[in-house]
RNA sequence: AGACCUAUGGUGUAAUUGGCAACACUUCAGUUUUUGGUUCUGGCAUUCUAGGUUCGAGUCCUAGUAGGUCUACCA
């Protein structure tokens, strides 16, 4: 037997050389929103990988929030986002922490940054320090404060604390090296007053540390062992690593991989915010939106999900993603778990001339074929049942053909054979207003002994017992696959007018009553869909989460 | 222009001391099917360029080219 090695990504081989050369017992990672928004499909790579990693090599995964920017952040995010993480099926444990309990440490950090000569209070605005800064080709110019004394420092920094000065009159920086390169390391601004009430803090500080001066060391206070990240703070490393040096604290080890991006979504959050509140969306859970949240209401499933960003991987690369393997990672799942129902989205009226006008028979339909146990559901059968309209043709376009027809016969599913002999059309509209066909009482399904091998199979439901509800078919929201990548073009320009097509009255077999909000179902021939929380005991509300494959529309469309 | 990073079918990802370039999605042709779904079989299609080292290079060296990130008191 030869088994298939299995290949490790870039960071997953680090874990496993330090685990294995014995530089960490365990390791130790984490997920770091900051509480200003919706989680979308782009966090669902970093949370799959910074939690997927302690599932494969144990240890555990910290959620901390990075809430050092208390004008735009909240509580509500906060909840959101744990909400959100758990659906997709990740556990935290004990393990919540917020950047915002470590303001008291990090302002120690800060005071013996100052006291080692590593950091000063500059009074200089934000635009003189931005002239002194230089740019790629010219380096910085040291700032006139630079060299203030520990002592004055000291106090100034406390004053600062106390609330002494006012917002943007003075910052503190770390003293690091105003020619670098690396624009990051000329000085940054670690400390900002910020007269702002704080969602866990509340009016207790005055002043509020700044990214560079608050992951890193909060990762440090953590212990954890690896800090990933996306792409974009590649730059941001050399800093981090000269504060764990200078402050002399536990070296976390900060790995950059690619964010994820995905054709037709976009994640940025102002430009999510800007659908949101030009109402070309609901709100943040608009099943267009590519928000978790939306993609819940929509009807993906966490382990479709995971799935996905299981196959999309982890390198360095700038990764587009096709939606095309998002969608088949929901099929694959749906097909698998979900129970089929029969639903008529466009109908036409059948009448089984043949049939008993008051006779009612149940016919016995399997849940889902794919079960190893299959369970089962009795579906009401009468005279008159709706089948869809694009099942039926005056005329067989050629011998591939397998639907309904005059003269042909079809098999309706874990029903009866039946046969078209006429049909009753609208001359001046064209629409077909019923379809008459006979039933070969001896073709009854479990029970055939009729000897007819009918090509097609169609969907049903009967007039008689069929539940009304409403249907909405959702498309992308763009219709160019990276609107945001168009130079000159907005990404509005791309939005797609007809992302959502609301059929106010399908038909739908009556078991669906049964169902509850949130639950996903296969409709039969047609896709796969989620039952929305707008869903009332009146009316019943299904969205559509993805098409079945439908080869025959390809077929046709070569054809014409 | 400076620093850092990246480059393998259409897309995404493998190829672990330099040894037959493979997997998934897409696509195409069949098979199976009481879902034109599913299943199964097969096909098309790949190492950015130019040199070099080597019996042998996706992998090592040199020089290019293309793309990404960075000049917020955001994260």
């Amino acid at each position: 037997m030869e088994e298939k090695k299995e290949s490790l990504n870039f960071i997953e081989q680090i874990v496993a050389d330090d685990l294995e050369n014995g530089k960490h017992s365990n390791i130790i990672t984490r997920f770091p929103p900051e509480p200003n928004g919706y989680l979308h499909v782009g966090h669902t790579k970093a949370i799959c990988i910074n939690f997927g990693m302690t599932e494969k090599f144990g240890g555990r995964t910290h959620l901390r929030f990075d809430d050092t920017n208390p004008e735009k952040e909240s509580t509500e995010y906060v909840n959101a986002i744990k909400r959100d993480i758990k659906w997709l099926g990740f556990e935290w444990g004990e393990h919540e922490y917020y950047a915002s309990d470590y303001f008291g440490k990090l302002y120690e950090y800060a005071l013996q940054l100052i006291k080692d000569e590593y950091a000063y209070v500059d009074d200089s605005t934000s635009e003189e320090m931005a002239e002194m800064k230089g740019n790629v080709n010219t380096p910085g110019q040291n700032s006139p404060y630079r060299n203030r004394s520990i002592e004055e420092n000291l106090e100034l920094f406390k004053k600062m604390k106390d609330g002494e000065f006012e917002n943007g009159s003075k910052v503190l920086r770390a003293k690091v090296d105003m020619s670098n390169p690396n624009l990051l390391m000329r000085d940054p601004v670690i400390y900002r007053v910020k007269k702002a009430h704080h969602h866990r803090t509340g009016d207790k500080w005055n002043i509020y540390p700044m990214y560079d001066f608050a992951h890193g060391q909060s990762d440090s206070i953590e212990n954890i062992t690896h800090s990933l990240c996306s792409l974009e703070f590649e730059n941001h490393r050399p800093l981090y690593n000269w504060f764990i040096e200078k402050l002399g604290i536990f070296p976390s080890r900060q790995i950059e991989f690619s964010r994820m991006n995905v054709t037709y979504m976009i994640t940025s959050k102002r430009r999510l915010l800007k659908l949101v509140e030009e109402g070309i969306v609901s709100g943040w859970d608009d099943p267009r939106m590519p928000t978790i949240s939306g993609m819940r209401r929509k009807g993906y499933s966490p382990e479709s999900i995971r799935t996905f960003c299981d196959k999309a991987g982890v390198t360095k690369r700038e990764q587009m993603i096709d939606i095309g393997l998002l969608e088949e990672c929901l099929r694959q799942d749906l097909n698998k778990t979900t129970d089929r129902v029969m639903a008529v989205l466009n109908p036409v009226k059948v009448i089984i001339t043949n049939y008993p006008e008051d006779k009612e028979e149940n016919m016995l339909i399997v849940n889902n074929p794919e079960e190893n146990e299959p369970s089962y559901r009795t579906v009401p059968f009468c005279r008159e049942i709706l089948i869809e309209q694009s099942d039926f043709m005056e005329e067989a376009p050629n011998r591939k053909y397998r639907r309904l027809a005059p003269g042909k016969i079809v098999r309706l599913k874990s029903a009866y054979i039946i046969e078209c002999h006429d049909y009753v059309k609208d001359e001046t509209t064209g629409e077909i207003k019923e379809i008459h066909c006979k039933y070969f009482e001896d073709s009854r399904s479990g029970s055939d002994t009729s000897g007819l091998k009918p090509k097609g199979t169609l969907g049903w439901v009967s007039t008689r017992h069929a539940i009304k509800a409403e249907a909405r078919l959702y498309d992308r929201l763009f219709n160019d696959p990276t609107p945001t990548k168009h130079d000159g073009k907005d990404f509005m320009e791309f939005i797609n007018p007809n992302s959502l097509k609301i059929l106010p009255e399908i038909y739908v077999e009556p078991s669906v009553t049964q169902r509850e909000v949130g639950e996903r179902l296969q409709f039969m021939r047609i896709g796969y869909f989620c039952i929305d929380r707008d869903s009332t005991s009146e009316r019943m509300v299904f969205n559509r989460a993805v098409t079945l494959k439908d080869t025959w529309v390809k077929v046709q469309k070569k054809n014409t």
